[in-house]
DNA sequence: TTGAAAATTGAACAATGTTCATTTTTTTTG
DNA sequence: CAAAAAAAATGAACATTGTTCAATTTTCAA
């Protein structure tokens, strides 16, 4: 009996499709203008159905939280084809901040809205989390640019947290100056430019 | 006639219990928990008087988003008694780290919320704005670091920009990691050790 | 004391997240 | 194939929150 398989298959496609409408109204709109009554309308489903596939609103944040982790994940362990580990890792910053810059809204959800984490506290604390796992690429190719010998002298996680939180400060600073207040704009290039001197200084470690 | 006065002081007076009392609602329960309701209620007037005194809750946040940066601001203009730059520069980012980690909600209000800043685009496009003089108090520090030697090689304003990052990107990934997920909590300290890794660094430049 | 000006009020509206009894569709059964 | 059962989808209705504004209360000068 294929039924079944086949009604749990469409399940997961109008999960997906769900999904996928939100994300596109997310972007195009903002996250603070999107409502489920908005994403039903935009697939042609009520309200009510997108509460048959999501628990809540926070659910499907999460959701949406989960593929940007895993996205960016995916682009990250794409650089370890790049063997010198501290080669690798500068291009993990450049890869981590174009992401940011070009998906400012899903950066967002990844890193600055409280919601989508308001559901693990209801349902699993102990799932696996895709952002440590981002993490991890981190930390692994630090720990072979220290094996490389560089950065003697500072220890492992500490310098890891470091490094992530430049990077994660740029893109910051620089969603919420392009985003929040078009009065007090950064200056165009300045990533790039704070990029280059982080390059400078990490390659002197 | 002092009547007029006492009048226009009266109100001052009642728009900064206002704000007092959202203030202390954010940090109590939480920027998302507190409503125009709480707070007229927690200071026994009615919702329309708040909004007599503020066109909407926008403009609240707004309010409080100035007062912390003039707070912060305030802290921070303390350091100028430490003549020696790089000792200030120091300073400076532990004072700032420490606001931030004890202030989160402020925190959060002043560097990741979109909303404060919607309410200027209605209103005051070239407000003042005391984001950019506490940047400036950075900016100055670093410019007499350069002058005294330091810094060779780098750039002024990318390299204030990639500092203000690390420090913002340690305590925005901190207080995430506080209140969003409690699964995914950072290791204790990570802060701390991480800025005596900055410090060795910078103290090279 | 009185009437106008100022201040305050809270009922009412709109938008949004959410629930759930009802309806529609699909699948299974006889 | 028809009827019953199961599954899926619906949208009306409720709770909360930001917001408005006509009505009420308070203040104060004449």
């Amino acid at each position: 009996m294929g039924t079944t398989e086949r009604k749990a298959k469409e399940k997961e496609e109008l999960k997906a499709l769900i999904l996928k409408a939100a994300r596109k109204l997310f972007i195009e709109k903002g996250i603070g203008q999107t409502t489920i009554r908005n994403i039903a309308d935009s697939i042609d489903y009520s309200i009510g159905t997108v509460y048959v596939y999501f628990r809540d609103k926070n659910e499907i944040l999460h959701a949406l939280h989960t593929q940007g982790f895993v996205d960016l994940g995916g682009q990250l362990k794409v650089l370890f084809s790049v063997k010198d580990p501290m080669e690798r890792l500068k291009a993990m910053g450049k890869v981590y901040i174009n992401y940011g810059l070009d998906n400012p809204e899903m950066y967002d959800l990844m890193f600055t809205l409280r919601a989508p984490m308001e559901f693990l506290e209801t349902i699993q604390k102990d799932e696996w989390d895709e952002g440590k796992a981002s993490f991890d690429l981190l930390r692994t190719t630090v720990i072979q640019c220290m094996d490389a010998g560089h950065f003697k002298g500072h220890k492992l996680d500490p310098l890891c947290f470091l490094i992530w939180s430049c990077i994660h400060g740029m893109c910051s600073l620089e969603i919420g100056s392009r985003t929040k207040n078009a009065n007090i704009k950064n200056p165009e290039n300045i990533v790039t430019d704070a990029y280059d001197e982080f390059l400078i200084i990490i390659s002197n470690l």
